[in-house]
DNA sequence: TTCAGGAATAGGAATCATTCTTAAAAAGGC
DNA sequence: GCCTTTTTAAGAATGATTCCTATTCCTGAA
């Protein structure tokens, strides 16, 4: 893993109280939620920079951006490939133990302690139209808009 | 599945022309995709028309809502469970054929035809704390909102 | 068939997470 | 300390979705 000193990010006060921050937590944070807790070390800061810093951090491989359901991003201190369960009352997010997947499906999971309900689970990867583009070189644009 | 004519909807024509354009589609379209095929056939339609059918579709269990990453929400008139594969350069949603479940994991997917490059998984369940709630018969609350 | 009351609609405003913009401040190399 | 580049704070803009409201449409009972 990239470690700080090597990133060729400025180490500002307010990267370095993020990312303390967000490596301390095993919440899976949102954007604001991180933004509420960093603010008591440094009233003064914005939420874009909470954002920009995130989106940086996570660019360079220092944090991860949890690309989950739900409306809102979050975030996770640990880079190191690992499946996630939400609790479909209060929100929360839980990292699932690498020795519980697998088998894992309904039930009560014995290593992270949730009641299982279910799982969500997407592929990803190329249609058969975008094979030929990728292999080719073509760059690979994220979404387009639209309008009405 | 509930037939159309036993839900507790009354049958306008907006509805109609919802339901049958969706399950027409294999396509997986957003609100906004439908909104502009369905107009062709009802120009005068407006999205949030469009938005509440949906939603209320979804209720009676005549559509699938789809839950998936992204930031739009996608919808489906095919109500059996199955997977989906999103393309990771055009963003395109397609089934994945439930013989092709299970050990699928990278390399081009035979029955789907897509290149394979991963896949995100999501447990959902009930967390320890809500697991007792729950069980009480206490609602269960989407989730809150927050202000700065 | 008519009609009253409930349900649904069109259109637009509101919401909310996220991204973008800009002028001012802070880092770091010299 | 000085200069160049990066970063910041603050708020505006964006875009998907939800909410609001006056009007129109259905439908069941008379
Ligand atoms: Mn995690
Ligand atoms: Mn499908
Ligand atoms: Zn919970
Ligand atoms: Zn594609």
């Amino acid at each position: 893993m990239l470690e700080l000193d090597e990133t060729p990010l400025r180490m500002t006060s307010q990267r370095k109280v993020i990312i303390d921050e967000l490596r301390g937590l095993r919440t899976h944070p949102t954007a604001d939620e991180l933004f509420l807790r960093v603010r008591k070390k440094r009233p003064r800061i914005s939420l874009s920079t909470v954002y920009r810093n995130l989106e940086q951090l996570a660019g360079c491989g220092l944090i991860q951006k949890l690309d989950l359901c739900g409306s809102q991003r979050r975030y996770d201190g640990d880079t190191a490939a690992h499946h996630h369960v939400r609790c479909l009352r209060c929100g929360r997010v839980d990292d699932i133990p690498s020795e519980a997947m697998g088998d894992l499906r309904k039930g009560v999971c014995k290593t992270c302690d949730y009641e299982i309900i279910g799982y969500r689970l997407e592929y990803l990867g190329f249609c058969p139209r975008c094979r030929k583009q990728v292999r080719r070189g073509k760059p690979v644009k994220p979404k387009p808009r639209k309008k009405g």
